[in-house]
DNA sequence: ATGGGCCGCCC
DNA sequence: GTACGGGCGGCCCATC
């Protein structure tokens, strides 16, 4: 039964009192961005649907309610969530049904639309909802019809958890309690509110100093656009590419007629040149560097990225209520990890000189700090950990440097010369090659990849990597394990306690290509998602630690949580963060140590 | 307009 | 002939 709420809401409350779970959605006028507002609120159960009209009840007299132990089950919850916050209202004990829908499917090839209610109304519950009335709904519009369909849309929730959650069960993914964090299920539900959180508080971005950084990037393009003009117009083999330009004001000058942005374009230029460049990539271009226009066109990729990429463009994105960068969280891929768009705030740049300037200019709020933590070496640490090879965990636990023990090992090497060039490549150090080398094979690679990043023959490539699992055999059987359980099992877990699963299409029926994709990302999955299981475990502690607190949590990116803090409470929290950090780490690794690098800053560093 | 391919930014 | 895991996104260019 249907029952239209627009003057008090006493009656849910009673309604709900001895309830254990409920149902609950929002129709709002438009998407959120701190001006829209919720117009209908509906909470219900399978026999009663409650339709509360917003813009004439005052919702916060739910408080109690969302804060109470029930559960209450959301489809995508976090933009719920946000909505409610805006309205002064808080909630938890949440069950999500995109959430668990995602560790149901992951790995699974999807059609469009199959994460949407209404596909997961009809499978779980044979249900029908007819979404062609939410476009309908606005401030002005509310009839019979959308007070229906609003109902309709919670209707459903509770015969889609019920299912869900046997499939989770007997899949190792959840014991029944969607709010045990010591189970994927729990811990996806309880760091949806994190993730929510940092969409909603965002990031502050410094436009004046980071207007001066486009301005030097585009001073850096200027300069070297007009390199590539001089070599095209200068050097004959390039003749044909250059034309006279003529504008009102000025005599005619040479320039290159070419479109530096177009990969076809810039191909074509080279290999009139240097018939043996293959492509306009940065890895083929680094073995032509005895070319001028190689090394100007590698500059111009470079600056050009930054420009197109991290331009103006992110102004944009400043949302002109809260003056900060909100991004948008997605919160399962397929190992369990996070992705964000609009801005994809885990790929601003970090690496370069003017990238490192750009994060910079990610900043705190007048009297505040940026704190930061990071899982230092996290993965390596998961393969330590589970590979239980004596070399890799010896060396967490004496705090050695990995990629240096290893290195000596591998090449036969003292350890003090780990730095020195190797005979066959001199500009490449021998412990730049181990480091490919360990964070190549957590991702299954071979022997071809390896002597193409590095530039060094296959065979040289194939007696390295042959060298190198001699010193660390376990490492090797615990990789070869891996892959061969994705290809037949057709699933991989994460590490315990969590298990989260990864599914794959039949090996068997995989064509080449598809098969050896799969044992690779068998290898990978346990140590990539166990990484992101420890991440988001520690997402809860913070965020339920924070909570009553001044401090906010900003941005995660996979192994590292960005949180926004008072200045006089920064070097203690930063203690405390570090602490709740490794903890999280602890419920994983039991045998290896973590190390939390924290760090306290005016600004977004890295 | 749309989508695939290439390329490059992040971990 | 493919072979490095997980992403997002800009640009070009062919196609509709």
């Amino acid at each position: 039964m249907i029952h239209f709420i627009d003057t008090e809401i006493s009656k849910v409350l009673n309604y709900f009192a001895d309830k254990k779970i409920l149902m609950v959605d929002s129709e709002t006028d438009g998407a959120f961005d701190f001006n829209n507002k919720i117009i209908l609120l509906q909470l219900g159960d399978r026999e009663n649907q409650f339709v509360i009209d917003v813009r004439k009840v005052d919702i916060k007299g739910l408080r109690s309610l969302f804060l109470s132990d029930k559960i209450k089950i959301f489809h995508n919850a976090k933009f719920d969530v946000k909505f409610l916050w805006l309205h002064g209202l808080d909630i938890n004990n949440v069950y999500d049904t995109l959430l668990a829908e995602r560790l149901l499917n992951a790995g699974c090839e999807r059609p469009k639309g199959y994460y949407a209610l209404d596909r997961l109304a009809k499978y779980y519950a044979d249900g029908y909802l007819d979404k062609s009335v939410r476009v309908t709904i606005n401030r002005k519009n509310i009839n019979q019809k959308t007070i229906q369909y609003a109902a309709d849309d919670v209707k459903y929730l509770m015969d889609i958890r019920d299912k869900q959650i046997k499939r989770l069960v007997k899949l190792g993914m959840s014991n029944g309690d969607c709010q045990d964090i010591t189970t994927v299920l729990g811990l996806e539900n309880k760091s949806m509110l994190a993730f929510a959180a940092m969409e909603y508080n965002g990031i502050k971005l410094d436009k004046d100093k980071y207007q001066k950084v486009i301005d030097l990037i585009d001073e850096n393009l200027d300069k070297v656009m007009q390199d590539l003009d001089d070599i095209i117009c200068h050097e004959p083999v390039f003749e044909r590419y250059c034309v006279y330009y003529q504008d009102l004001f000025t005599s005619a000058k040479k320039v290159a007629n070419v479109n530096w942005n177009s990969p076809i374009q810039k191909l074509d230029v080279l290999q009139h040149m240097d018939s043996t460049i293959q492509s306009t990539s940065a890895a083929e271009l680094l073995n032509f560097k005895k070319y001028d226009i190689v090394n100007k066109l590698m500059e111009y990729n470079k600056y050009s990225k930054l420009k197109n990429s991290f331009g103006e463009n992110m102004f944009e994105f400043i949302n002109p209520v809260t003056n900060r960068v909100h991004t948008e969280f997605w919160q399962i891929l397929d190992t369990g990890r996070v992705s964000c768009k609009n801005p994809n705030m885990q790929q601003i740049p970090a690496r370069t000189d003017i990238g490192g300037m750009m994060r910079e200019c990610f900043v705190p709020e007048q009297g505040y700090k940026i704190v930061g933590g990071d899982y230092s070496g996290c993965e390596l640490r998961i393969i330590a950990e589970f590979s239980q090879d004596p070399v890799w965990v010896n060396a967490f636990k004496d705090g050695k440097d990995l990629h240096s023990e290893l290195c000596a090992m591998t090449f036969n090497i003292d350890i003090k010369d780990v730095k020195t060039p190797t005979p066959f490549k001199p500009d490449i150090k021998y412990r730049d090659v181990q480091k490919t080398l360990n964070f190549g094979l957590a991702y299954g690679m071979s022997h071809i990849k390896l002597a193409n990043t590095i530039d060094i023959s296959e065979d040289e490539a194939q007696s390295i990597i042959k060298k190198f699992f001699t010193a660390v055999p376990k490492v090797e059987r615990f990789l070869e394990a891996l892959g061969n359980r994705g290809k037949e099992r057709g699933i991989i877990k994460t590490p315990p306690p969590y298990g989260r699963i990864r599914f794959f299409e039949d090996y068997k029926h995989a064509d080449n290509k598809r098969k050896g994709a799969i044992e690779r990302a068998s290898k990978n999955h346990p140590i990539q998602g166990g990484n992101a299981d420890m991440t988001k475990l520690a997402l809860i502690y913070i965020y339920d630690y924070i909570k009553d607190k001044p401090i906010k949590l900003i941005h995660t990116v996979h192994d590292e949580i960005q949180t926004e803090v008072p200045d006089y409470m920064a070097d203690e929290w930063a203690v405390k963060m570090s602490e709740l950090m490794n903890q999280a780490a602890a419920q994983i690794l039991k045998n290896v140590p973590m190390v939390v690098d924290c760090a306290v800053n005016d600004y977004w560093s890295k």
